[in-house]
DNA sequence: GGCCATTGCGCAATAC
DNA sequence: TGTATTGCGCAATGGC
């Protein structure tokens, strides 16, 4: 059985209406501007993303120049050729060790 | 001036209020549903910025070390050091070009 | 027991 | 003219 708490007309009814409805747009506004928060959150991870995935690139160009380099040197040293220092020709490696990529 | 639309208790109205009902429900829902959707994609974006972060970190990391041994190279050739081949000694390199951590 | 918060639901206005 | 979206109020329920 239900206390039907107060008569729909009484003073006291309206007021808890009332206080319920500031209740309900409040929540429903924190509701609504999380909402926007979250889609915000997801345009800065995807910024932060692209920003991340170049400077990946970045460096992985670095790494495999710097790679290229050392193995070419360390051809040289197997075959024997020091380039004193001066030196500029193009040392003619027949090295392919194919670049790293990964 | 406005036309009423139809009468309170028209058959009209129900039918018309019913498929209103039926329409918010449905949109409330898709509503709901992107909402969930914008969080996984955050979720998602975070693991995905991770990932790239700890990448980073490893090609930072192999980049400083072969950044390192040619540094050190460089100034075996500058002070003319050339161990042969098989030569073991750590050449006492007076060097202290600081490592470059950008 | 009381109070605010959250949620499902229907209504009406209005955007599309 | 019909559906989609939105603000709003009501009532039930959750949670402290």
């Amino acid at each position: 059985m239900k206390k039907p708490h107060a008569e729909k007309d009484s003073d006291e009814y309206r007021q808890r209406r009332e206080r319920n409805n500031l209740a309900v747009k409040k929540s429903r506004m924190r509701s609504k501007q999380k909402a926007m928060d979250t889609q915000q959150r997801v345009n800065e991870l995807k910024e932060e993303n692209e920003r991340l995935e170049a400077k990946i690139k970045l460096l992985s160009k670095e790494l495999s120049v710097l790679k290229d380099l050392f193995l070419e040197h360390a051809h040289n040293l197997a075959d024997n050729v020091h380039p004193p220092a001066g030196g500029d020709g193009p040392s003619p490696a027949p090295n392919n060790t194919s670049t790293n990529g990964q």
